[in-house]
RNA sequence: GUGGCCAUAGUGAAAUGGUUAUCACGCAAGUUUGUGGUACUUGCAGUACGGGUUCAAUUCCCGUUGGCCACCCCA
């Protein structure tokens, strides 16, 4: 294989140069109808919810990946992947059965060994997975991991909401202290903020099951006693998952809800100091948050603190959730391992580059072309080749279009790009062993050494420091 | 999953029940054969798909597909 490859690599090298000319025709004249003009054929596309992530939208991916590597290795978390396809039975026991991610919404299928899996809706439950069967636990605790990756949900597709969407996450297991819950949502507030996003952390908690149960209890016989008034969603909910109720927007039932008994009040003392303490160090950190009764996560594995991260943006419709997280005490006991603490939270990629958009955040500046090397013909074609290698070897990033023939082109293009510095070579330059290098902005060019064009480069560029 | 709005070149728009569907941006070639930014010329590219009504449909109707919005839920 190896030795295989060598040959053909040695072969491209010692090849003399093409005797044709490749180029010399424009593209169009190859063949008039490129453009598939089939009539009566429908146009492939895109499945319903699916986005291609374009070249001119790249640089929002990269800017926002990178945001976010820097921000988990400088808090000391490691980065995992998972895969995109699980057992089913991993996300029906981590993120709960009746839960609408994975009744109504999981790509679930039989794959050709009738063995059932699952696109993974989410990441908690899989990263747990990992925690256990790496045995993870072995290692100091807490175990701090981030992804970046893609999920997949079957919903009614809108605007920062589609099947297949991305989620940059971090997970914690391992310990349960509320200095945990409060570097995640510290985390995932610079993280925003730095991003230019302006956000706010509405926060809340809804303890164990146990006082869950409790809780429950006391909202039924509630919302009992206003039987009467309240909306006939209501009614269903308070039978099925009661604590629903608290997400209606149903104008009859609002006063009810306001005066509606509160989780806080009915948490153990343990899951209250924990909740305190989670507020105490947002304090002490200067992290603005809200606390939002009504926050109830639809994931069934979250226990104690959950959150969410919701734009300062009226407009944005009901996609202002950017981000939702919390603790999840049982989860790693639910998927087969012993009881550990753990905490994360998974802000949406997609939604975040969005809200980037809308409030025209500068991006960094990016890596943009210092020169352009332009050819005529193909004897000058080779030259400026090599060129372009010594260039790109002295560390100096250069643009070329050297299928191009006319100058004209080449300048227009350096133009278009915005590219300072262009160094032109033709036959002329060729038989003198020189280059012309012009300087875009003034028009001025100078006739320099084709060896020594790339050090005069970097001087004119302020790139070598070496020479004074 | 439920309901509503929508669908014209790559992008953004215009138009009409009736000859070659318009414009801008874009892309390509050119305006003295080796010099860009402006200008000019020419070219490229479109009525999402299928069916129906009609002498005639891009236009009206139905279905499909896709987008958007609200709900549900969430990222």
């Amino acid at each position: 294989m190896a030795i295989k490859k060598k040959v053909v690599v040695k072969k491209v090298v010692a090849r003399p140069a093409p005797k044709k000319e490749f180029s010399k025709k424009p593209i169009v004249a190859a063949k008039k109808d490129t453009a598939p003009a089939v009539a009566g054929k429908k146009q492939i596309q895109l499945l319903r919810g699916m986005k291609d992530i374009l070249p001119r939208d790249q640089y929002y991916w990269k800017t926002v990946f990178e945001a976010a590597q820097r921000m988990s290795e400088d808090f000391g978390f490691n980065r995992i992947e998972t895969p995109l396809l699980e057992e089913a039975s991993v996300f029906m026991r981590g993120v709960g059965k009746q839960t609408d991610v994975v009744e109504k919404e999981m790509y679930v299928f039989e794959d050709r060994d009738m063995e059932k899996v699952a696109l993974r809706p989410e990441n908690t439950a899989a990263v747990v997975r990992a925690y256990l069967q790496h045995g993870m636990w072995n290692q100091p605790q807490p175990v701090k991991l981030w992804y970046f990756g893609p999920f997949f949900r079957h919903e009614r597709p809108q605007d920062g909401r589609q099947r297949q969407f991305h989620q940059f996450g971090l997970e914690v297991i391992g310990d349960a202290s509320p200095v945990i819950d409060a570097m995640v949502i510290q985390m995932t507030y610079l993280l925003y903020t730095e991003l230019g996003i302006p956000v706010s952390v509405q926060i809340n908690s809804i303890g164990m099951p146990e006082d869950r149960t409790r809780y429950k209890m006391e909202l039924v016989q509630y919302y009992r006693s206003h039987r009467a008034t309240i909306c006939e969603t209501c009614k269903a909910r308070l039978m099925k998952n009661p604590m629903r109720v608290l997400d209606c927007k149903e104008d009859s039932c609002q006063p009810i809800k306001a005066n509606a008994p509160q989780i806080v009040d009915y948490l153990s003392n343990e899951s209250r100091d924990h909740f305190m303490k989670v507020l105490e160090y947002l304090d002490e950190l200067g992290i603005p948050y809200f606390l939002n009764h009504t926050l109830v996560r639809g994931l069934d594995y979250y226990t104690k603190t959950v959150f969410e991260v919701v734009t300062s943006d009226e407009e944005q419709g009901s996609q202002t959730a950017l981000c939702g997280g919390g603790r999840y005490d049982l989860l790693v006991e639910e998927l087969g391992g012993k009881p550990t603490s753990a905490c994360g939270v998974a802000p949406g990629i997609e939604r975040l580059i969005s809200q980037m958009k809308k409030r025209q955040v500068p991006l960094p500046a990016r890596r943009t072309p210092q020169v352009y090397v332009a050819q005529l013909g193909d004897l000058s074609r080779r030259k400026a080749m090599v060129l372009f290698a010594r260039l790109r070897a002295e560390g100096v990033m250069a643009d070329q279009d050297f299928s191009k023939g006319s100058l004209k082109a080449q300048l227009e293009s350096a133009n278009a790009n915005k590219i300072p510095y262009a160094f032109v070579i033709g036959q002329k330059e060729v038989q003198e062993g020189t280059v012309i290098m012009r300087d875009m902005d003034s028009g001025v060019q100078e006739t320099v050494d084709f060896n020594k064009a790339p050090q005069i480069l970097k001087r004119k560029l302020g790139l070598d420091k070496s020479v004074e």
